[in-house]
DNA sequence: GCTGAAAGCCCGTCTAC
DNA sequence: GTAGACGGGCTTTCAGC
């Protein structure tokens, strides 16, 4: 990727509602240049999209656990991210190399709730689990330096 | 939280950049009743900021990996995250309970390059490592719904 | 805490290079 | 691919309730 897009990339990584006449300033393009670079970045797919960064606690969210997830019958075909799909308290779903199949990143009000929820992914993915509970998070989601 | 908070809070988190006035449609507010109280939600920190998602490949990092880390003297000053602050390819450390004492994401280009990761990350915090490979992620960042 | 209005700035587009 | 300009819309602030 070259350069001009990569810093417009690190921009708005760090802040996502820099309009474009700060970032034109920032990088020695006009608006209209980076405007246009943007919506390219957008549909090529480098831009995801954008989203407010929100702390999960505030929202009743104060528990957040990695649960490693491994089929109880490994013949069986795989799919267990379609059938997880539907459940919002699940943040991640990454296909891993080792143990176990799947590693999920979860974030729930209280135990209770995290109890609730591992049963309904055993059952909805025919899955056994193994939780690892988040004590706290130094940093989260640090925008990658490329 | 508010019923009113909560709906602008879902709308930022999934479009980041919309603006006060659709935000104001969308929630039956005035625009500037929406400004105020978004900037109510950013001061109590519970919208910590605003980011672009942007495709980690397509920045040239499409090798993800999670490292469980422990150290090598239990009975040392634990500064983990401190010490690792710094590597720009750690994009989140989280402290856990189980086996290891904190879970590391980071995102690299190479495995190559994972394996200099891994030797940093040892002699810098004083630590053992098990790496999780990602080989695939079916969804990630999804937004807490509320 | 919300509304409504007013001023300034930004967005989005178009034209020209 | 970039610069410059223009109209419409948005942001931001300030009374007023």
């Amino acid at each position: 990727m070259e350069d001009l897009d990569r810093q417009i990339v690190q921009l708005l990584v760090t802040d996502g509602r820099m309009s474009y006449t700060d970032l034109g300033k920032a990088t020695g393009l006009s608006t209209s240049a980076v405007h246009q670079r943007v919506r390219r970045l957008e549909q090529r797919g480098v831009i995801r999209g954008y989203a407010a960064m929100v702390d999960p606690e505030a929202v009743g969210l104060p528990l957040t656990a990695f649960i490693s997830v491994k089929p109880f019958d490994p013949s069986a075909p795989d799919d267990v991210p379609d059938r997880l799909s539907d459940i919002n308290e699940i943040e991640a779903c990454h296909s891993v190399a080792g143990e176990e199949n799947y590693i999920l990143k979860v974030r729930v009000g209280t135990p209770g709730e995290l109890e609730h929820l591992l049963s309904r992914i055993r059952t909805l993915a025919g899955v056994s689990t193994r939780t690892t509970i988040v004590l706290s998070t130094p940093y989260e989601a640090r925008p990658p330096l490329t």
